[in-house]
DNA sequence: ACTAATATTAGTAACTATTACTATATTGGT
DNA sequence: ACCAATATAGTAATAGTTACTAATATTAGT
């Protein structure tokens, strides 16, 4: 039985609050300023047990810790490579190349993830105006 | 100037003869039946030259440790999620899925990884075998 | 509201994957 | 063969995450 309790739901609010993707520290520090003694572990055993209840989404795209998303219906995810941010992209559905995957695959495809990078807008400006 | 070196060439090697998409773990084991006393630090350092060198793949696939990869050229994985392994699929290119990515974004799309989930034909094999 | 059962917590220790450091050895070009 | 540059083994250090435990908070039933 999964109870409530003042830790998960501040870690849950602030996922809600935020499309910045944070690491387990940061979700740790901001949940820190309304309840300035919660431990660590906590917070990574909460974050563990909403991403496996498929409350919030797990996102592991190769940076040095994981990032969690307090969205969790599928959507994907852009990675830039000039200032690191991970950002939500607003794009048609991919459902179809489970199918172009599973055209010569003896097993079943079950589903997919993906990850995209380039440059984000914030980052492609301020490189324009650098060029002046 | 990036020289050669017994073990880097070891490594190299057990990589091209294996599709088994190992962990730096499991390379540094297999090379030290080549050269006993490699160093795991040594695995790692030349696993991520070659990996920055375009010579070698890295995977971040969300398990705990980063698998490698013996051909550099882009292709895609499938992860079975009964028996853990990853493995190469024969599939076509999915550069379309950029410009589907592109198309209400201000920034610029580079690129994408993905990775596709299931069960692997042997995983699905012993399972039929089972119901009997 | 009270209680018993059970889940959750804070704090700390432990663990795993990876990187950094350093003195010595190997490599490739001359 | 010599030399400068790079690589190595071995070890220590770091970062991210998980495990442990005694105390506390939450819930369901009365």
């Amino acid at each position: 039985m999964i109870k409530h309790s003042r830790q998960r739901d501040a870690i849950l609010d602030y996922l809600h609050s935020t499309k910045s993707h944070p690491t387990a520290e940061t979700v740790y520090e901001s949940v820190r300023e309304r309840i300035p003694n919660i431990s660590l572990g906590t917070v990574y055993r909460n974050l563990n047990m909403l991403a496996d209840a498929g409350e919030v989404l797990r996102l592991s795209c190769g940076g040095t810790s994981d990032r969690y998303d307090g969205n969790p219906k599928q959507h994907y995810h852009f990675l830039c490579r000039d200032c690191g941010n991970v950002s939500d992209l607003e794009m048609a559905g991919l459902e179809h190349i489970d199918v172009i995957a599973g055209a010569n695959f003896g097993g079943t495809i079950e589903g997919h993830f993906a990850y995209f990078y380039g440059c984000c807008p914030e980052c492609a400006k301020k490189k324009a105006n650098e060029v002046h």
